[in-house]
DNA sequence: TTCCAATACATAAAATAATTAGGTATAAAT
DNA sequence: ATTTATACCTAATTATTTTATGTATTGGAA
C-alpha cells in the first residue's frame, strides 16, 4: 500500500537568479566532473549557505535541455534499488562553459559597477 | 508628412539579468534622486561600458509597475515641446530599496561562492 | 515496526519577466 | 534633407521559473 506524503517546500529566497541557473550548473559540472541532479541542488545549497536553492521544477527540465543540446551527457547508475542519473559535460559543453563563465563574470562586474559605483 | 523609420536594435548582450532589473533601477534612483526612463538606460550603458543594455520594453512597464506599487512617484517636465517623466523613490520605496540591496548583495556573494569556490 | 524525513527522479500548469517588434513624435547633427 | 539621438509607450511572443503534483526507495527515530 502506498500513501502520498505532502512535503512543504520553501525554496525561493530570491527570484534574482533567473537566467543564471544554467551557468551555475555548468560551472558545478566543470568543477566536479560528474554529478547527479539531487547532488547539484544540495551542493548549491551548501556552498551558498542556504541562500540559493534550486527547485527541482527548474533543474530537471534544464538538465534535459542541456542534454538535448549536447552540452552534457548522461549515464545511469544503480544505487541499491534506486537509479541515479549522472551528468557530465561533453567536449562541446566544456567550451560553452568557458564562454558562459566569461559572460557571467562580466555580468557580475557590471552588477558590481552599479551597486558599488565608488569602486569603479 | 510622416515617415516611420525602422531602427535596428541590438540590446541584449546577455539574458543573465532577468530579475535583477528591478533592484538595478531602484539603486540608480537611490543614488541619483530623480531620473527619467531614457536617462536610466543611458546611465546603465555608460556605467557598465555597454555591457548591460536595458530594453525599453522591459524598462517602461517595470517603471509603471513600481509606480502602481507606490515604490516611485512621477512628475512630468516640459523640455521644449517634449515631455519628460521623472521618477523618484517614495519613502516606502527607499525602505524597499535597502532591502532589495541587501538581497542583491547576498545574491552576488552567492554567485561568487559558486564561480570562485577557492576564495571561500 | 511504523512512520517520517531524506534521497532521487520526473512532468505540467501557471506565473513572471524579459525580448522582439511595433508605434508616435521632437531635436540635433550631418 | 535626412539620419540619429532623444523620449515616451504597448502588445505579442518567448523564455524561465515557481508551484504543485506524482512515483518510489532508504535510513533513522519514535
Amino acid at each position: 500500500m502506498y500513501w502520498n506524503v505532502m512535503y512543504i517546500r520553501i525554496m525561493n529566497k530570491s527570484t534574482l537568479y533567473k537566467g543564471c541557473l544554467e551557468p551555475i550548473i555548468m560551472r558545478l559540472l566543470k568543477d566536479n566532473g560528474r554529478m547527479y541532479g539531487y547532488q547539484i541542488t544540495q551542493m548549491v545549497k551548501e556552498i551558498t549557505k542556504g541562500e540559493l536553492q534550486i527547485t527541482e521544477g527548474a533543474l530537471y527540465p534544464l538538465l534535459h535541455r542541456l542534454e538535448e543540446q549536447g552540452v552534457v551527457e548522461t549515464e545511469m547508475e544503480n544505487i541499491g534499488n534506486r537509479v541515479r542519473k549522472y551528468y557530465t559535460l561533453t567536449k562541446a559543453g566544456k567550451k560553452q562553459t568557458s564562454i558562459a563563465m566569461d559572460e557571467l563574470k562580466i555580468f557580475m562586474q557590471s552588477l558590481n559597477l552599479i551597486v558599488n559605483p565608488k569602486l569603479a
